[in-house]
DNA sequence: GGTTTTACATAACAGTCGTTATAAATAGCT
DNA sequence: AGCTATTTATAACGACTGTTATGTAAAACC
């Protein structure tokens, strides 16, 4: 099946290949040629369809950014806008968030050194905020939040906090039942119970 | 100058220098090498004062917790139980606690291919949530938190906000004013300004 | 003061890495 | 059917890597 291939649909395959081995191994020992002995081929898809390692990493992280985007917005559609169902959504509670979770921390040591890498990543923070400041506003227009709140704010304290969250969560899950993570949530949101 | 040697004193030297480096490169691009190097000596002092390169790394990993304990220790001694203050010394505002959470960051992916590390680093969490649980009680004793705290609960989330916080600040210091993250603090410890 | 222990340097080893050059195989196109 | 462009495999290259074996110098000890 040479000839007619779906560049996309190969990357995306390195891609999902890439994260589980991240996920279970560390990106320390994530070799191209374990990637490609994982998906089924030789060396040789990776040299074909990315530039280098490097490109082929950063190709995993925005897979991972807009699979998790796609995690919230599902979450969006299925409870409205609940914002912790949507923080649910994005924590490393099941397999895949996990996956993801692991490529996002792994490349923060690269970022270190690799300014192009930190600045989208920097980029990738204020989307989230963004996003959940809107997911915000509409449970304000809702009203299951108080008017009056202040979005913006409201939505650099979840964020930071599922940051903070997500590490624990990934390193520690038996730490955290789902009750307590919800607590945390609801505690940021002004929800006292 | 043979014989007459503090070895904790060389593995500290070689643990700041590592530091330092791994703050400015990443520790993927942290070599023996390198390190040696940049001590001043050659790649002996490693092979001499460490049984290999994964020992000298779980040693820096003590050496800034340590440190980063005893800048908290410090900062309790100068303000007293003020929690705002502790997590401040803790968070990477400075070059040295910046490159104490360099090397967290770092050691995360390696944690998840080493279950020993990743058992100590949960432990750690824990120490800090017992350490920051212990302020919290002191401030409630001088009356400075309203009596009825739940400490525990209150250093979880402080715990886990600190670790948020970190990340981001560290990749993205001018998104962050001190004021901005004292008000974050502030908020979770029940502070409403 | 010779001996021995320790500190450090040098250098080689064996392995693995990312990358690339070459070649074979496949299917679409004319 | 033959040609061509593309996909994939194989294999080799050069540049590291961590580790270790060997050698040298210096201070402490009897």
């Amino acid at each position: 099946m040479p000839r007619i291939v779906d560049h996309q649909q190969r990357r995306d395959a390195v891609a999902r290949v890439a994260l589980s081995l991240i996920v279970e191994h560390g990106l320390d020992a994530l070799t191209v040629r374990k990637v490609a002995r994982a998906a089924g081929f030789s060396t040789a898809i990776v040299s074909h369809y990315f530039a280098d390692k490097r490109q082929m990493l950063l190709y995993v992280y925005r897979f991972a950014v807009l699979r998790a985007a796609g995690q919230v917005r599902d979450a969006l559609d299925a409870h409205g806008h609940d914002v912790v169902a949507c923080l649910e959504a994005l924590l490393p509670l099941t397999p895949q968030s996990r996956e993801y979770w692991a490529i996002w921390l792994a490349l923060w040591d690269w970022s270190t050194s690799d300014p192009e890498l930190s600045a989208e990543q920097n980029l990738q923070v204020r989307n989230a905020r963004q996003m959940v400041a809107a997911v915000v506003e509409g449970a304000v227009a809702e009203g299951r939040l108080p008017a009056g709140t202040d979005s913006a704010m409201l939505a650099r304290r979840l964020v930071t906090m599922t940051n903070g969250l997500a590490v624990q969560i990934l390193f520690d899950p038996a730490d955290w039942s789902r009750e307590q993570i919800r607590d945390v949530i609801r505690y940021e949101i002004g929800l006292r119970s």
